[in-house]
Formats: C-alpha cells, structure tokens, sequence
DNA sequence: GTGCTGCAAACTGTATACACTTCTGAATAC
DNA sequence: GTATTCAGAAGTGTATACAGTTTGCAGCAC
C-alpha cells in the first residue's frame, strides 16, 4: 500500500520558532502559548476530541496504519501521539493487540470522582480565600458562556464549557500545575459520562456551578466546598454506574 | 508446534533491575500483568533513578544516540522513554535540540507543594474516616522502616521511604487513581527537592510521619490535616526557593 | 585581534524496512 | 456437521535510513 516515495514531502513547517509550548512563564507577559501545531500534538487532540464527542466509542480499535493514513503520516507518529493518549487514560494499549478506546470501568470512575472531590473542595476553599473582584466577573462571564450555550443547545460546546469550569478555577489560582492535573481527571471524567451517562442534565449542572459561584464570590468557603462536594456527587450519581457495553466482564462475573 | 524458530534477536537480555516505579496497569482488568519488564520502562526507570540519585544533574543534555549505544537498543525505544519522562516532569525536551534533565522553576516548585498540601490534605481527613487498625499497623511497619533506614543512613532507601509513606497512605485508601496522581507530583519533588535542597534533615520528616500517623490512629482528622500541612510546609521551607544553577533566567532578570 | 561567514559534524525528526505475533479462515480429521 | 490445525494476512515492535536543523569551528575580512 506505499505508494512510492515520490514527493510526499509535505512541508509542514511554517511554524517558524516553536514558542513556549512549556508553561514557563514566570514574570515576562509572553503569552503566546497553546498555539502547537505539531504533528503528533495535532493526532492527539483529533483523536481525544473524536472520543470526547462520541464519533469513537469505547472499544473501538484504533489501528497504527489506518490513522496514519488519514493524517498522511507515517505509524512513528501515530504510535507517539498513542503513546501520549494512553498516558492519559484515554485508550489503553494492549501489547502486540494494539490501541483502543479505554473502557474505564466502575471502580476507576469511583475513584476518579473521589480525587476531584478532594482536590476541587481544597480548590474552591482557597480560592475563596484569595480571589479577586475582577476574578469573580471572570467566573461570571464564564457561567453566562455555559448558559450561551445551553441555550443554542449546543452539546459539543455546552460539554465543553461545563468542564472548563473547573480548569478555569483552577487558573485563577495562578497554579499551571493544578490546572493540568484537573485537565487530566477532566479527560477522563469525559470518557466516564460517555460510557455511563443516561441524560445530561446539563442545566442542573450549570445552575450548580452558579450556586458555587455564588458561595465564591460572598467568600463562604464551607458554603463553597459543600456546593463543590455535591455537585460532583451530583454528577456522579447521575451517571449509571451498573455495568453496561463493554463492561462484559463485570457483566458476566458472578456466574 | 514450534515453527520457524527464529532465533537471530535477542529480545531482552533479562535484567533484573526492577524498581516498580509506575506500574501499568490497566485498572479494571485482569490483574496478572504485575511485573512487566518492557524495554522501554527499564530505560525509564534506569534514567528516573538516576536524577533521583543526583547522578544526572539538571540541565544535563541527554543525547538520544549515547542512551541507546548504553542500553544497546535503537534510538526509537530512547525517544519513547525519554517522551515518557517528559510527561513525568523529569526532563524537558527542546524542539530539534534535544532532552535535557529538567530544571523546575521555584514558581513551579511552589505550585507542586500547594498541589500537595490540597492533595494530601484531603487524603489525611479522609482516612481517618475510614481506616482499619490493620492499616494503622501497616503504616506503623512503614514508619519502622523509614527509622531503620535513617538508622543505617541509607540515604538512598531514606528518601525513597520517605516519599513512599505519601503513596503507602494513597494505597491504603484503595484509590489507585489517587495513588498514582501522588507518585507523579512526588517525582517532581524529587527533583525540586534535588535542586533546591541544602540540608536534609530527613529525622525531622521521620518524626512529623510519625505525629501524622500518630493523629490518625485517634481518628483526629483535624490534627491529621494540619500536622500533614505543617509538615509539607516545613519540607518547602526546607528548600532555598533562591534562584540557584540554572536559574539564569530569573538571576539576570531585572537588568 | 575581533567579528562575521560558511562549511562540516552531530543530532533530532520522520519515514521506511523487517521481524515477530496475533488473527482469520479454509482445509482436514473425526 | 463439528472441532482442530495450520497457513496466509494483517498488525504491532524494533531497527535502520534519510532529511533537516543546530552547532561548533575554521577561515576570512577588517
């Protein structure tokens, strides 16, 4: 199927001087950041939103050749950019089987609620400690974002912006390493709602990140925390958290 | 049964260096993968401990060509370790320069530990709430070995205990997730603690692990969360969180 | 002597080649 | 007809080849 060397130089390049893709910036306002357009950056965040909207379900085999195909790269590529994804819990890699979907199970979904609970109740906790006026206005025009969205009914966006929510507070903090490490549960708490989520019930969501807002903003931190706490339990109790596709094995267990 | 026999490659030379750093485990499956000594991991680990064991110092350049003559493989297998440790923090990796042993700013360094105190804090309160009194004797033993350790001035094995007691109370919580979040930002603190640390003082830490654990087996939840908190605190203050090597950048700052 | 220019060595980034494993399906045995 | 075996196809794991960039040094201008 390779078709013969021949020009297939695509010279991507362009990118001129690779800027600070590392978070690095300490006093200089440089911020110039999150535009990478490099190569396996690329596959990464095509795949990872591809899963996260529900185009690749959980299972789906992800073969080398046939992704580098369609990005007209080479496996070496593909193999980085899988490399990274099942760093972030998003696929899992089966020696000499290959890529695929991640089916997070039960139990890991548990204890994914339960690390965000601990870290977003500290969060929120010191936020109210240290926020700003003009921070709270920045949570606010965020929330009028959520509800803009609501509203158009748009779901790819509207999913987004929910979980953006809580990457946005942890900014506010100034804390880059917080606001990754949320970035990461976040990813995978998409792939959790994807496999058990019945109804959205977005709005419920969006009024509770009002609440919580609410609680911040009159620096209530108990009121704060406990908002937090329950909205994720919220969450999570909405999610069917009995077994279903994919989860065969807990399915046929108790034989 | 056996066809083509196909000797002519000797896939791995059986090295027993194990240092179950991360373990990759899928979670939710089978649980029988336990120890897997794949090519790659063994450069990880080898190059993970030695920045810990302050045998790369940072801001070393590790060349790609120079790894792989050391483990006798291709250079294929160095770039997926080294993109390994670049996610882990331990080593930045420089557009078309090159790997180099990273260097965490104090900024950074400060973020890790406020990450930490939210982490762990929450952790300490909740297992208060939960645990055993088998468990309380595990972190009992866990102390004993860290005494043992500091008694043979073991410095290696101090360290590492000591790190370890963080991720040993993650365990007991039975929160894989949770566990591993901490094995990462302790990973960093290695590093941090590498490049900023001028006197150890490792007794100290020894003695607050012990009113920490101390607190929890009275079930004080509140004690437990500002002892945890007084002693990550005092392991930051412990640090010169001056600009030191490498810092350059902020040294020659306000030119 | 100082500073600039340009070439060559070294190194990284990507593609390709090849070995080995897994999977599928058809032919064979019962 | 059902089960077993085995060969070919497809796919992954690792090594190697090649192209582009960075870097250090030598040579040249001044």
């Amino acid at each position: 199927m390779a078709r013969s060397t021949a020009n297939l130089r695509v010279i991507k390049p362009a990118a001129p001087r690779k800027a600070a893709a590392r978070a690095r910036v300490p006093a200089g306002a440089d911020a110039e950041v999150a535009a990478e357009p490099g190569t396996t950056q690329r596959i990464v965040d095509a795949i990872t939103t591809a899963i996260v909207e529900r185009r690749l379900m959980p299972g789906t085999k992800l073969a080398e050749q046939q992704i580098a195909d369609i990005f007209k790269v080479s496996r070496t590529l593909v193999r980085q950019a899988l490399n990274q994804l099942s760093r972030d819990h998003l696929i899992t890699l089966e020696p000499a089987r290959g890529a695929f979907v991640a089916q997070p199970s039960v139990e890991e979904a548990r204890q994914v609620f339960e690390v965000r609970k601990m870290v977003e109740g500290s969060m929120v906790r010191q936020l109210c400690a240290v926020i700003t006026d003009v921070q709270v206005a920045q949570l606010r025009q965020h929330l009028r974002h959520e509800a803009d969205a609501l509203a158009r009914t748009d779901v790819t966006g509207r999913t987004r912006l929910l979980a953006d929510f809580h990457v946005v507070m942890a900014r506010l903090l100034g804390n880059e390493v917080l606001a990754q490490l949320l970035a990461d549960l976040l990813s995978r708490c998409s792939l959790i709602a994807l496999m058990y989520q019945s109804a959205h019930s977005a709005e419920h969501s969006a009024d509770e990140h009002v609440a919580i807002v609410d609680a911040i903003e009159r620096r209530d931190a108990r009121a704060a925390v406990k908002l937090m706490d329950g909205h994720l339990g919220n969450v999570e109790r909405n999610l069917q958290l009995n077994p279903r596709v994919g989860d065969l094995a807990q399915l046929l267990q108790p034989s």
